[in-house]
DNA sequence: TATTATACTGTATGTATATTCAGTATAATA
DNA sequence: TATTATACTGAATATACATACAGTATAATA
């Protein structure tokens, strides 16, 4: 995924701020009054650059059929720093972001609880982060970020599967994620053949007793 | 706010369910297939009654137009309450809520955080709770409270010593408090020698990283 | 150098969609 | 008893809207 353009940025504030302040999304047009632009089909190369990107998703025929992908719609709305944060299932198969279904449910959370900001918590399943203190059903912060390095806690996807490991680049086409735990063995993957993909960082935790 | 019918709350419920999976409004022709009605002004005439009864509005000539009036998202955000709690650090002496040069710093939080209530956050020192996945400073959530049971994790303070530890009364006049680590041995407390006290109970957990 | 991404204007069109009108039927008010 | 609210079917229509096509222009890659 590559980064936002500024103007792209702006497409997507007028977007959550449109939602926010009618309760539905707008259409090319509605997108066009508020950024000033003049033909429809500026506002649509925009939205199709955004959904390239994964910032936003967009059901095709459907008019007003916008729809943010893991956004903080709220954080305008809020005066106080909090937010709605959703808590995602650390499920199967998937990425854990995309699937609306995996959202267990929201939590409040102010927005600088950690040092670094983040988007979403995500249910840990199983122990082999043990030895870094993460445990089975501890929520995590995740911040959705590409810019990891050697030694950082990453949420990777590996084909279908979603895990919490160590982040170790060897080589130019071989990562090895680590796991915390003896009982666990390292994770080898030749970037050359195969699906994997760095779906953000851990940013901090947190354990409801 | 007048009554809502079954029927109409049926169709409420629709349009709440349409908008949390998609991220957007149903049209009319959308109810009518969640609903099984065949005519799209079954769905429109609910739709003007939900309105009437101020559970909606509907933006005349927009596709996709509800919007939901007083929704959970909303309430939710009024009946936020956040309260500043102190971080106490874990300090060599005394009692670690009483000392106000103790406090490390405030931070905000709902307080309804934790599925428990609690008091203040404590700066974890040591590994000795390490495999219940407690690290060094992490704050963990405590609730002052006497009414621990055997297997609770407890904030308990041994003469000048404040101690995170398994809490199990063996005797009467006997209590052990159990580290999570093989490197460290577990402490026994003669109750009628020795000034023991329960500062609180751990009921949470947040790290930052 | 050619190509791709960004950032627009302007026009056109099929269809998705809101919305009205015409009915049928039942239950609850006044 | 007349009236109003509820709960639908079915058809018709103006328009709101997504979306494709045809351009122009600039900056960043390869």
């Amino acid at each position: 995924m590559k980064d936002i353009t500024p103007q792209q940025n702006k497409v997507l504030d007028c977007i959550k701020v449109y939602i926010k302040e009618t309760g539905f999304p707008p259409t090319r047009s509605d997108i066009c009054k508020e950024m000033g632009f003049k033909s429809p089909n500026s506002a649509e190369t925009h939205l199709r650059a955004l959904e390239k990107k994964g910032f936003i998703s967009i059901a095709s025929g459907a008019s007003r059929g916008i729809s943010i992908i893991n956004s903080d719609i709220k954080e305008e709305a809020s005066s106080y720093d909090s937010n709605e944060y959703p808590i995602v299932g650390l499920v199967a198969a998937g990425s854990p972001t995309l699937a609306s279904e995996n959202i267990e449910k929201q939590v409040n959370c102010p927005s600088n609880f950690f040092s670094t900001s983040f988007d979403y918590f995500l249910r840990v399943k199983g122990l082999s982060m043990k030895d870094a203190g993460i445990m089975e059903d501890d929520l995590i912060a995740v911040k959705k970020t590409h810019d990891v390095r050697n030694g950082d806690i990453v949420i990777a996807r590996i084909e279908d599967e979603v895990t919490v490991k160590y982040f170790r680049k060897q080589a130019d086409d071989m990562v090895v994620l680590e796991p915390a735990n003896d009982d666990f063995n390292d994770i080898e993957i030749n970037l050359r053949n195969e699906d994997f993909f760095i779906e953000g960082k851990y940013v901090g935790l947190i354990r409801e007793n």
